[in-house]
RNA sequence: GGCCCCAUCGUCUAGCGGUUAGGAUCCAUGGUUUUCAUCCAUGUUACCGGAGUUCGAGUCUCCGUGGGGUCACCA
């Protein structure tokens, strides 16, 4: 069975890039009928909230990836982390070492003065004198001291690091606290993990945690190291670079099916599909079929796959979803004419919902531009009465009827059709671009409508 | 700096020794539309550089160059 994992450690809200990680994991543990978990990596107590814990399965919950069994929390299994340490050091395969952070910190800058990789010196590997009092001695893995450490990784291929750039690291602190190699190494073990995938940035501590895996005798899973992605200036993405938060999307109005068909198609493919319904993404998913390079953050493509999500979406549904954004039309016996009249032109869901306001609230100004452009011929505000007139005497109901009114005014008055639609969209809408004119006054009625023209052309 | 990884249109990517180097997005133009948008059509734009190997190289090898990652008692 293949089972995979997601590990964050909870200092914060869950980015985007690791949620393409664990979207990765999941989609090749649903394909493959296996398990997927999910494991907070809480060992440095300094630096963890369970707000951040809090808002990472938020984050999961919104974009619909569920885990199986329960949420795993390494602070709690502390226990099992130490009987695990103490077996390395009876076994003879990790030691104490009696080095302070302060003499660490003096050897680190002699060998950079020396222009040398800083690496622990092994001074503690074989020791077996009389311990300085006093000092709380760390705990640190005898890693081999020559040869290579290989693995093939899922998407890089083999690769090769000299054991020599592996160095006795620390596997529990002074305070007896496990660190991140060594638990990680433990729990992917006992927890089964088959695969690993995730980001870049920890291809170097896969030879660390192979080390464990040796030293412990457990089975060596595979690895799969995903490219970062990056800004489009091809630097880490922070910040700075727009929304990284993934729950930033969801108040940005993205829907999760373009969240998530956008993350897959960073640093994955399938050929030439671009649209990806979460069944097709696990039905076609293969880890083997990532991208080896890092790729850039663009938002172009959120954008269209948005507005194409937001278009195939029911009307119960979006407006379900408008709720969020101050709109509510559930009950509204116009919904889907509204919709309908909106939500091709929206790519977003705020977009959707500030386009809806405009409709269902009359305008309370209009920008000056606007209505400079719109009323420069002194006869348009004429014009536009007359149309009212024309509409009272016609009683439209349909969006046909106020079609048919709008055709035949321009052509009694023998005037373009801009003459007209523009000054009567600012009176609508209060700006010059928008839905149709007649979806606009199907959906507000009559009265609203001379209303809305009243307003405008009473000053 | 050491070590590791990467390199096709602006961006996301297809390509697996023989292609007019394909798709998507973006941009531009045209059409549909009573505006805008949608939709449709068309178009501009790419194999980082240099040596090899080969009848033939985006594809294989090497060397440059550029970018990224990593070098904690963080994760």
């Amino acid at each position: 069975m293949i089972v995979t994992r997601f590990a964050p450690s909870p200092t914060g809200y869950l980015h985007i890039g690791g949620l393409r990680t664990a979207l990765f994991s999941w989609l090749w543990a649903r394909k493959n009928g296996g398990k997927f978990l999910l494991r907070i990596e809480d060992t440095d107590m300094a630096r963890n909230s369970q707000q951040a814990v809090k808002a990472i399965i938020e984050a999961f919950d919104w974009v619909g990836m569920s885990y199986d069994e329960e949420v795993y929390y390494q602070s709690k299994r502390f226990d099992i982390y130490k009987e695990y340490i103490d077996k390395l050091l009876t076994d003879g395969k990790a030691y104490k070492c009696y080095m302070t952070k302060e003499e660490l910190d003096v050897l680190r800058e002699e060998q950079m003065a020396k222009k040398e990789r800083t690496r622990y010196d092994g001074r503690y590997r074989d020791f077996n004198g009389t311990p300085p009092v006093g000092i709380e001695p760390v705990i640190r893995i005898k890693a081999p001291l020559d040869g290579i450490i290989t693995f093939v990784d899922g998407v890089k291929g083999e690769i090769n690091i000299a054991s020599s750039e592996v160095d006795d690291f620390i596997i529990a602190r002074s305070d007896g606290i496990p660190t991140y190699n060594f638990v990680v190494a433990i729990d992917d073990a006992l927890m089964g993990v088959t695969d690993v995938i995730r980001g870049d940035d920890h291809l170097y501590n896969t030879p660390k945690q192979i080390v464990i895996y040796n030293a412990l005798g457990f089975t060596i899973p595979k690895f799969a190291h995903v490219a970062m992605i990056n800004n489009e200036q091809g630097k880490k993405l922070s910040k700075r670079d727009g929304a990284v938060d993934v729950m930033d999307y969801k108040h940005n109005g993205f829907l999760p099916e373009a969240i998530l068909n956008f993350l897959v198609r960073l640093g994955w493919s399938h050929g030439d599909q671009e649209i990806f319904s979460i069944e097709e993404m696990i039905k076609l998913f293969d880890p083997k079929d990532i991208n080896k390079s890092s790729s850039s953050y663009n938002l172009d493509k959120l954008y269209w796959l948005n507005s194409h999500y937001i278009k195939q979406k029911s009307d119960d549904e979006l407006s379900f979803l408008l709720v969020d954004f101050g709109v509510d039309i559930i009950n509204n016996s116009k919904k889907s004419d509204i919709l309908n009249a909106t939500k091709e032109r929206a790519k977003t869901l705020v977009e959707l919902s500030s386009q809806i306001k405009l409709i269902l609230e009359a305008p309370k100004s209009y920008d000056e531009k606007a209505f400079a452009k719109a009323f420069k011929d002194e006869s348009a505000k004429e014009l536009l009465k007359a149309f009212g007139s024309s509409l009272e005497a016609l009683k439209p109901q349909a969006k046909e009827d106020y079609h048919k009114a709008l055709e035949d005014f321009v052509s009694q008055n023998s005037i373009g059709f801009g003459k007209i639609a523009q000054p009567l969209r600012l009176a609508l809408l209060g700006e010059l671009s928008g839905a149709g004119l007649d979806e606009i006054m199907e959906i507000i009625g009559l009265d609203e409508s001379l209303k809305r023209i009243e307003n405008i052309t009473k000053g």
